[in-house]
DNA sequence: GATGAATGAGGGTTCATTCAT
DNA sequence: CATGAATGAACCCTCATTCAT
């Protein structure tokens, strides 16, 4: 069975292709991910990025490494949201409601292997921006001076779960459910 | 593949074994859930029990009849705790941090199958139960009038979902945290 | 679960049960092997005939003493009617005909166990009966003098085979395609 | 079937080895089915070409698929002998006696999946051979005018199934019987 | 570097067979 | 002697990973 001429098998790129894939890998594994669930197969990211097998392996040696990298995009804009001198507890929730879908595969893979440096540091990283957020909101008396930064990532990190696995028409009353107990308990 | 010479290759114990069997086959579904996540291999469980795989597929189809009868018997638990006159709220969650840990996965494939009937009829014995427990605490003024059935559910799935993911030396903090924003939230 | 009260687990009647479980094995097998094909599980013979797996194999211990017994009783069926002295080679096929489908995974396990002495046996009389009634239709100048018993029997086979083969839709043309070309290629 | 010590546990060639795979796959389709029949495990193709699993169900999907290529080289090795102007029904059926016995498990798989696209599509182009010989065979008046092409397709059916039951010993003779009626229901 | 075929280990499932009751 | 659950070997198939080009 001969290929038509048309297809060609994919040119060799070369180097160049290197930032484009790594770029395309991400997004691939995205929408992977958020369609197939924690146990969609490695290999599913290569095809749907259009790039090989062996280039995913190149840019991402293990589950880990991938899931760390989609989970650095997340943390990056979580940062930026949260640098404003006016930015509310608020708006990260509604950035995290906004990321939990396409993201809870990789929140899966990124507990399950806390040990590991990269994915550690990433959650350092988030630590560090919740706490100058609750700490700005704390200082403006919008929050109760009960409420630290381990109530709020824990928070988040529940409401992600739960929005990833609700079903698809019921999240937006789950979301609406947990910022209203939220805004409760967090009461000053 | 040499046996040890004292294990002898499992003689069939007939129809009696039926029974213990089964419940052999749950015990060793927690454990293995329990430390391998829902991954696990589902012959992992037969080998755990010591059955063999056919026994395991008469006495579960598929992983979803497996978890289903794991969680008929938390449901059941519930249901016992949450039957007397007195019994609060907190009781109850009590008694979900205390099942949470071994059931975590089961909580992922039951949710991953809403659709399935004995999942579904599960679900609403768990709802009919925390109906229960919401009506009388709020007659008796312990959680305030905005509190719903739902409100309820959802917290519970998350506490469970949570304390599950956390590492076993934070469970205990995990919980005290999750407790005290519920009271909060909950609070008249 | 426990079974609703009107159906008993299926009692044990007795030896007087045995041979009425036999018969029913033997028309299961039929219609298992007929659906399914000589891939059918041999269990669903036993269910199908509502009988335990351990009286299936008390009364047949393998496919082949199975396969043997319903291919005894098609044997039997064309003795008695290859008996009559104006028994035609054209009643032969039509009773052939007539068997073909039901049996034609018998005709698979038994021509894949020649060596086995019931079915060689049977083999023996089915070739004894098609004798008679070649040397009847022979002196009666009905067919030629070139035609032999062995052609008789091979014919059989394989009509018989692509009967079974044959969409059910097809299978009169093919009957009647078949029963052309002999009829011409036998002639005086 | 020893091998050799100098074989290290087959290191992996590279792409280069497709084609080569591909044919050896072919091969040992024939041999496997040829000596245990349409129920011989699929596996067992793989590792009697010497290639891994995966590569066999890369190149071929299903059983369906690796038939079809074993059929697909029949039908074409048909097409050439039948091409020539002087290509008698004779040497049709002398090709087919040849292919008869690698090729029954074959016939098997494929009669049992006609909707199958690519089977379909292989049976017409075997019936528009078969259509062109007996055009001219019937112009040439080797044959009668009774006989249609879905009289040879339904006779070289028959005959490659019978060949491939027979016994190896009776095959000769077999064939010869087949031929011999044959030509005698042909007849002008 | 990028590519994608090759490899084979492992998990899922079925079913032939045994055997306690 | 019938029953039907228990057993585990065997097959199916899917991936994770490697590596020649």
């Amino acid at each position: 069975m001969s290929r038509s001429p048309e297809v060609p098998p994919k040119r060799n790129r070369g180097p160049v292709a290197g930032p484009g894939n790594r770029r395309a890998l991400l997004a691939a594994a995205r929408e992977v991910y958020a369609e197939s669930g924690p146990g969609a197969p490695f290999s599913a990211v290569a095809r749907r990025a259009g790039v090989g097998q062996g280039s995913l392996y190149r840019h991402f040696p293990d589950r880990i490494a991938l899931a760390a990298a989609v989970f650095e995009e997340n943390v990056a804009e979580l940062e930026a949201l949260a640098a404003p001198e006016d930015a509310h507890l608020a708006d990260l929730f509604d950035a995290i409601v906004a990321q939990a879908l396409p993201s809870s595969a990789f929140i899966e893979l990124t507990t399950s292997h806390r040990q590991d440096p990269t994915v550690r540091h990433l959650g350092e990283r988030f630590r560090a921006l919740v706490d100058r957020v609750v700490a700005r909101e704390r200082a403006a008396g919008r929050i109760g001076a009960h409420v630290d930064t381990e109530d709020v990532v824990l928070v988040a990190g529940m409401l992600a779960t739960e929005l990833a696995r609700a079903e698809p028409a019921a999240r937006t009353e789950v979301a609406r459910r947990v910022r209203a107990l939220v805004h409760r308990a967090f009461a000053p």
